[in-house]
DNA sequence: CAAAAAAGAGAGCAGTGCTCTTGCACCGGA
DNA sequence: TCCGGTGCAAGAGCACTGCTCTCTTTTTTG
């Protein structure tokens, strides 16, 4: 039943966006009154985190799904990784919306998202590590300022990676978001036009950020 | 009058956000009645858009307050710029979610936010030409089937700098706000703690790569 | 089969964006 | 001085929203 209710939203979702999803409307699709909707989901909002639990396990599956042999060339497996997420983004830019864009209701990303949140962002921790097995990574050195948090970082996610790396990971974790928020959010609009292959070149240029690439 | 509008919805705005911004709530706060404040603005969502036309407008003004003297060290300028982005975005994060988040309805970003919104990404531009003017910039060869839409993109944006330091720069653009804006959104939470460190080395990162600073 | 638990129906409250009509206050021209 | 525009605000009202409450129906369980 909650799985049915989430169905009918992600439908009004996907048409109309987060802001008037509407429980009536939902109710109305389903055949219920909208009070009956309150025996699944407490609130609004409650709905509205159940569906973004599942956008980034959504996400999180794409991505895992093309970045599944380890052995494969690391610099590929990135770039695959982040053109998925860009196609799963384009697909649903309305759920992208709800997990990268801005935080809609009372503003409150509750606990429970936060492992789901961090899947893609292990992918690709699990991507450089993989490289890093194989042939050492190393990056430009760190300014004092930073050594400090570099350290933590590396202690928190990835303790045999130099913190150079980890450092420059999060880094283009984050900048990766950017790429495809501008596109999905429409930023690109008569700027880039081959937005294909525009975010490849991107992708390429985060990889070799990272060290995953060697070259000049 | 339409500025006392402006400026009660935007103090809303701090609180509350742009979803639960309220025409009567608005109307309540100058002592009218709601359907007053429809001589001013058509609808809600064109009191929306002049939200947006602001927000952008200052945070353009920040950011070319900050990169004034055209003559100084451009990778010094690029980083005071993003820095500026992202003070800005911190001090006004509800304004920043309303320009670089999810567009809000069902709303569609009107012509008239353009000009406002490319204000940022002209002033990264005029640095790096400036840069290129006095030492010239090269970037890594791009690769084939980004040569028509790198050509287009630097006849459209920067005549004058070769197409591979124009994709890089807007990808670096891109990429900037992707910085900020998962600050901003808390997807940094539990994950980064030293932000403004990171950020600083982030946006040398991001001026590296659009060749700012020399290097290995 | 009967009791208990779960699920839905319906009415109602306070709030929303928006429209339409009414009324008030000001102003220039006669 | 009066008359008629004109600009502005008020008020009522419509259709909608999230949410709460009580009441009835259905289903499950002992």
């Amino acid at each position: 039943m909650t799985a049915a209710i989430k169905d009918a939203a992600r439908r009004q979702l996907a048409h109309e966006g987060a802001a008037k999803l509407s429980l009536r409307a939902v109710a109305r699709e389903l055949g219920m009154v909208s009070s009956a909707l309150y025996r699944y989901f407490p609130s609004r909002d409650d709905l509205l985190t159940a569906l973004i639990i599942d956008a980034y396990d959504s996400l999180g599956e794409a991505a895992e799904a093309v970045a599944a042999a380890p052995g494969a060339d690391p610099a590929r497996r990135w770039t695959a990784v982040c053109e998925a997420v860009r196609v799963w983004a384009l697909a649903h830019p309305h759920e992208y919306a709800l997990i990268y864009g801005s935080p809609v209701p009372g503003y409150s990303a509750p606990q429970a998202t936060v492992p789901a949140a961090a899947r893609v962002g292990l992918l690709l921790i699990g991507i450089v590590r993989d490289a890093h097995g194989t042939s050492g990574l190393t990056g430009l050195p760190l300014p004092a300022g930073l050594r400090p948090e570099a350290e933590r970082l590396a202690a928190d996610l990835a303790p045999d990676l130099p913190s150079e790396v980890v450092v420059a990971l999060v880094a283009a974790w984050a900048e990766l978001f950017g790429l495809v928020g501008f596109e999905v959010f429409g930023q690109f609009n008569r700027v880039v036009e081959d937005r294909a292959a525009f975010f490849r070149h991107a992708a390429e240029r985060l990889a070799r950020s990272v060290g995953l690439t060697a070259g000049p």
